[in-house]
DNA sequence: CTGAAAGCGCTAACAA
DNA sequence: TTGTTAGCGCTTTCAG
């Protein structure tokens, strides 16, 4: 083991004439301590390039100021924009209110141990709901992420998926088509059974009835996105409109469209789901439901922030609006 | 703050009639301890469910079991694959050998406060030159991934990416092709330059000429791709063949090929970079030059911890080897 | 406003 | 093989 001789906070009150309580007291931003030892303590701490030891200040103080974020780990999922978002937005949120991030992904065996952070969020609660009942009954401060969760005290932010659904198919009817089919997300997970759920509303509301075949179920994939949508194409009475319940996967419909000559959105409309940025590209700039991943991300380690603190004492319960971006990838059908 | 009076190894010493020194043997897995005290020891902590404070063990023990990741800021950089592949890598790595992975995103402003963790990996030294002549001066261990820096004393991992160039121009050349253009990535970033690089030399030295208009500066995004590939089509004598520097690039001009009836490998051959996963769907799988960027990722959190355990002493230089991966992208060109 | 001193929960000599 | 005890580097009373 690599041992150095570390610079302590002894160090620093030696050179600047003080205590180490006062030391501390600068460190920590109390008004208490007066401008000339306060700044013959800053230049100690400028000369000899002093960094406090983070363990030994959770240690005394009782407090920790890194958050977890516990991923599930589940193949692929990296490739999910999801995934990468929420990373992106944890990860920008905790620089912006200098937290630590301790990422750990779900793998079954070991837990993240929640002594090394002040409180953690989970991604979705599957694959982790066990841990999740851990952190609760431990008393550890933790938010579930993207997912809306009943059965458990527990806080949550997630995103009303129901009406996700809903937007896409009511615009699609909206624009007149009445043959509309969807290709669905994993339905194992929350969004993927809520996302089909809001869409099939729609259509009763506009009294549709769904065709035989036209709900393909996929799992995100671009894919599955392609398995499904061929099937659709060889339905007997194809669909004018898809809803694809990703971005990702309209995409990937849209290129297997355009090999086979079919125009979007004359021919067939098509509309996603998230708000990839990617998705303005491309042939045609794809019209989709946004989801605000990002902004979830950033409320959710501000919300745990709360928790830690102690500042919020009951447990948050928030669900976000998605809402339609319309750009060129659907139009009213041809008569 | 909430302050929990959390289970402590006096409590789990009490239980098991023990001291607190034969408490923290069998956490640390001596062996000297009697089975008896063991099986009393392990009895307790499975019953108070205990877990050893963390920051506690740090301070005591001068060694921290968590790394941290600090990648580059720029937006855009968690749309990447190479991005996604060093996390998903690194992410993976710590589970494995059960450390704590501290996620940091350069920001100018705050850096990872290097005591918060045992060691940490940059992704790339775009960015955060300083933070790692800072590490390196404070004698903290650190690797550099993803870069071959040759001025400075600093360990890394890196890909041979001018091999990389080479062996996607070498490929095009040996299938016939005589019009071979590229579109590159980044060039403010070493792969960009050093495919580049690689590329023209392997046609310097088959003799052929880089044509006007036959290297087109990209960015690795795709609209950049699409902007290239278009000029490239629109050159009075069009390439037969293009490298691009990422499969994200060549899946868009793949994209953009079909819209315009182009077809691929008939008509023009494209070859990527990368082996991105979703490079295999859609109208044509495509060839391209394979880099083992989670591979990096492992090897550089194994190279670390030898580095923060002080079993590796000197600075270690690793660079990695790409491989082509021929699919159907890529033929010979029509007579 | 400042300093002395008692811990925070654990590890690691050192003795036994 | 085990227990006692002195720290690890800091925060936080409590006096002054």
């Amino acid at each position: 083991m690599i041992k150095k001789k570390r610079i302590s906070i002894e160090d620093v009150a030696r050179r600047a004439k003080v205590s180490i309580a006062t030391v501390s007291r600068v460190l920590n931003n109390f008004q208490s301590v007066n401008n000339k030892n306060r700044a013959a303590v800053e230049e100690a701490i400028a000369a000899l390039k002093y960094k406090p030891d983070v363990s030994a200040q959770r240690l005394a103080s009782g407090t920790n100021n890194a958050i977890g974020l516990v991923m599930p780990g589940y193949p692929g999922i990296f490739y999910s924009f999801y995934a990468v978002e929420l990373i992106r937005g944890v990860g920008h949120a905790c620089e912006k209110l200098h937290l630590d991030l301790v990422f750990h992904i779900t793998n079954g065996f070991n837990d993240l141990n929640s002594t090394s952070v002040g409180g953690v969020i989970f991604a979705d609660i599957i694959e982790n709901r066990r841990q999740v009942e851990a952190a609760l009954n431990a008393g550890v401060a933790c938010l579930v992420i993207n997912n809306i969760v009943e059965d458990l005290d527990v806080s949550y932010i997630g995103i009303d998926n129901v009406l996700g659904g809903e937007i896409a198919g009511e615009y699609l009817a909206g624009l007149g088509h009445s043959r509309i089919a969807t290709v669905t997300g994993n339905l194992q997970t929350q969004s993927g059974k809520q996302r089909l759920e809001g869409f099939k509303k729609v259509l009763k509301k506009h009294n549709m009835t769904l065709a035989d075949g036209y709900v393909q179920e996929g799992d995100y994939s671009r894919r599955s996105a392609r398995v499904g949508a061929e099937k659709l194409l060889a339905l007997p009475n194809p669909p004018t409109a898809i809803f694809a319940a990703s971005d990702e996967m309209a995409l990937e419909i849209v290129a297997l469209l355009m090999e086979r000559g079919i125009k979007v959105p004359q021919d067939i409309s098509i509309i996603g789901f998230d708000d990839n940025p990617s998705v303005i590209y491309g042939p045609v700039a794809l019209t989709t439901v946004k989801q605000p991943l990002f902004q979830m991300a950033e409320e959710a380690v501000k919300s745990l922030q709360g928790l830690i603190q102690g500042k919020q004492t009951k447990s948050v319960k928030k669900v976000l609006k998605p809402e339609l971006v319309v750009r060129d990838s659907c139009s009213s059908p041809k008569k």
